[in-house]
DNA sequence: CCGCACCATGTAAACGATTACATCGCGGCT
DNA sequence: AGCCGCGATGTAATCGTTTACATGGTGCGG
C-alpha cells in the first residue's frame, strides 16, 4: 500500500486539508507549517494519487494522441513537437498509434475519451462523423492533416497544396515544361492536395504538360513509376514525386535504366526525409516541419482547454530545399550538407 | 457534465451496482436485464470515468514510457513495439520523452509514478539509484539498454557486444586484418559494449590489429574519423563504425579523398538504418530490431504486473546484413534491396 | 473590557466507480 | 406447509483527493 495524504497529515500532526493546501501552494498556510509539511511529504516519498485528483478536479493533465500507422521520422518528429508543448504546461501524452481501420480508430477514441483532457487526432479514418459518434461532445479535439470540411473541430495541416505548387513553379523556372507527377493514392488527403497544387501551378503555365502516375507512397511504387517514365515516347523533362520515398524509388529505376539524373531528367520529392540529401544526386524536395505541426496542434488544444477559442492561425508552409536532382545550378554545399 | 453510471441506472430503473455488474460482464445478471442496460448505456453514450475506476481498482490500465531525446526511426520503432504489446492487453501508453538530464528524468519519473501501472525506462541517466529515489517501490519497472548491474530491476538490451563481435568476425573472414573502429562516446553504454565486442573478436585473431577512434554517433564525427583514417600511414583494411550515421560520414570523407569503398577499404556500420541500403556502395551493417526490444520490454512488464516474476529471457541479437561496402562478394540483390 | 473580523486550520461532503454484504423472492425438499 | 438456500438485485462503504464550510483563537478598535 502506498503512502497517501492521510499518512502525511498524521505524521505532520495536521489535517489532510492542510496538507493539500500546503502542497498545492494555496494561500492561508503558515510559512513554517508549509515547510514542515513539505519536509514530511518528501521524507515519506508522498506522491499524490493521480486518479483521485482527477476524479475531483475533472482534469487528467493528459493529452491524448490518436495516430495512424506511422513509420519512421514522421512519427517521432510529430511526437516530439507535441511533447514539447505538453511538457511546457505540465501535461502528459497518452498515445494510441497504429490504427489501420476506422473500426480501430473508433475503439481508440472511446478508450481514450475518459482519460484525457483533450485529443490530438491524425487519422485518415477520423472524419467529423466518426468523432461525433465516438466522443463525448465535451472532449476538445484538434485534427491534423485531415480532409477539410470538418467545421466543428479545429484543424491543422501542412500546406500540401502550396508546397506542391512551389515545387512545380521551381521546376518550371528551371526550364522544364513536360512534367510527370508520381501521385499518392486517391484516398489520401495529403496526396490529393499535393496533386491539386501541381495542377494549379501548371495551369499558370500555358505550354506546360502534365502526366500523372499513381503510386502509394512506397519506394517500390516509385520504382515502378520510374520504369514507366523511362519507357515513355515523349519522356518528361522533370519528375515530381508526391513523397521522397517514391522519388528515391524512381531514382533507382532511372539509374538502372541508364537515365542520368539530373542530366537527362530532373527529379524532385516531398518531405525532406534525412535520406534525401544522402543519395546521388542529392534530392531536391519540400521540407515539411512535422515537429512544428505537432507542437502547434498541441498548443491549439491547450489553448482550447484554457477557454481560448480562437481557431489556429494559419498552417505550416513547407520549405523548398534545392539540391542537385532538379537540374538547377547546384548550391554550394558539401556532400554531407551540414546545416 | 458528462453522463455517469447513475444516469444509466436511473434510466434503466436499476441500481448502480447492477449497471456496473452488467457492463463489466460479471455473472449474476439476467440476460434480458444485461441487454437492456447495455442498450441504455450506448443510447446515453455512457463512458466509464477512468479516474474513478482507477481509484477503486488501483489499476490505471496504462504503461508509462520514459525515453531520452530520441530522433528518427529508433524512437518510432521502439514505440511501435511497445504499443503492439500494450494494445494486446488493452493497455495504454503514457510517454514522456526528451529527457536530456538526470534532473529531467527524475521529474518525469515522479510525475508518471502515480499514473501508471508500470514503467518502461530507457535513459542514460536512469540507474538503480535514481530510480529507487524517485519511484515508490511498488511500481514495476523494466529498464532498456541500460548499464548492467541494476540488479533489482528487469533489464532488456540489444546484444551490442555480440553484434559487434559478429561484424568483426565477418570482416576477418573477408580477409581484413588491420581494422579501425570508430567508437561512440565513452559515457555511452551501447558504445562501450560494441567496442568490447570488437576487442573480443580481435583477440581471437593473432595477426589482427585494432585502432580505435572516438566519435559521438553523429555523421559529422564519422566524417572527421574518415578523414583521419584516410591520412594514416598504415591505412586500415576495414573500418567498423559503431553506428550507421558515423559509417556514412566516414564514407563521404573517403569519397571526397578519392578512396574507394570497398575496393581500397572496407566499411561497416551498426543499426541498419533505412538509409544504409541506399548509399553507394550499400552499407554492410548489423540490423537491430528495435521494435522487438520495445515489444519484449512491454511484455516483460505486463508479465510482472500479472505476477509472473520470471526475468526476461535473453536479449535481442542483431542480424548481420551483408551488402557491398565490406568487400565480400556482393549478394544478389537489386539496388532497391526489396525485402 | 468586550466584541468583531480575520486568518489558520479542521471537518466533512463531494467526485464516479467497484464490490462486500444485506435483502428479497422463489422453488424444492422434508 | 415451512424452511433453507440460492440467485438476482439493492445498499452502502470505499478508494485519495480537493474544497466549501465550520470552528476557534488572536489582535485590534471602540
Amino acid at each position: 500500500m502506498s503512502v497517501t495524504i492521510k499518512d502525511v497529515a498524521r505524521e505532520a500532526n495536521v489535517s489532510v486539508a492542510t496538507v493539500s493546501r500546503a502542497l498545492n501552494g494555496h494561500a492561508n498556510v503558515t510559512h513554517a507549517l508549509r515547510g514542515r509539511i513539505r519536509e514530511v511529504a518528501t521524507r515519506l516519498r508522498y506522491m499524490p494519487h493521480g486518479a483521485a485528483r482527477s476524479l475531483i478536479t475533472r482534469r487528467t493533465q493528459t493529452l491524448g494522441a490518436i495516430l495512424p500507422d506511422l513509420y519512421g521520422e514522421f512519427f517521432s518528429e510529430l511526437m516530439r513537437g507535441m511533447d514539447v508543448a505538453a511538457r511546457e504546461h505540465n501535461l502528459h501524452l497518452l498515445v494510441s498509434s497504429s490504427h489501420g481501420s476506422a473500426e480501430e480508430t473508433a475503439d481508440a477514441l472511446r478508450a481514450l475519451s475518459g482519460r484525457v483532457d483533450g485529443l490530438l487526432v491524425m487519422s485518415p479514418h477520423a472524419d467529423a462523423a466518426l468523432l461525433a459518434q465516438n466522443l463525448p461532445p465535451a472532449v476538445p479535439t484538434v485534427l491534423m492533416n485531415t480532409r477539410a470540411g470538418d467545421g466543428d473541430y479545429h484543424t491543422l495541416a501542412i500546406d500540401n497544396h502550396g508546397g506542391a505548387r512551389t515545387m512545380v513553379r521551381h521546376l518550371l523556372a528551371c526550364g522544364h515544361r513536360r512534367i510527370a507527377m508520381i501521385a499518392g493514392p486517391e484516398s489520401n488527403f495529403d496526396a490529393e492536395e499535393r496533386l491539386r497544387g501541381v495542377r494549379d501551378a501548371l495551369s499558370d503555365q500555358a505550354d506546360g504538360e502534365l502526366v500523372v502516375l499513381r503510386g502509394d507512397f512506397s519506394e517500390k511504387s516509385g520504382y515502378m513509376a520510374g520504369l514507366e517514365i523511362q519507357r515513355m515516347a515523349r519522356r518528361p523533362q522533370a519528375v515530381f514525386a508526391a513523397n521522397d520515398m517514391m522519388a528515391l524509388g524512381c531514382l533507382f529505376a532511372l539509374n538502372v535504366a541508364g537515365v542520368s539524373v539530373p542530366r537527362d531528367i530532373a527529379l524532385a520529392g516531398f518531405d525532406d526525409i534525412p535520406m534525401a540529401r544522402f543519395v546521388t544526386p542529392p534530392l531536391t524536395t519540400m521540407r515539411v516541419n512535422i515537429a512544428e505541426l505537432g507542437e502547434r496542434a498541441a498548443r491549439t488544444l491547450i489553448g482550447t482547454l484554457a477557454g481560448d477559442d480562437t481557431p489556429p492561425r494559419g498552417i505550416g508552409a513547407p520549405e523548398l530545399i534545392i539540391r542537385e536532382s532538379c537540374g538547377s545550378p547546384p548550391s554550394r554545399r558539401t556532400a554531407a550538407d551540414p546545416r
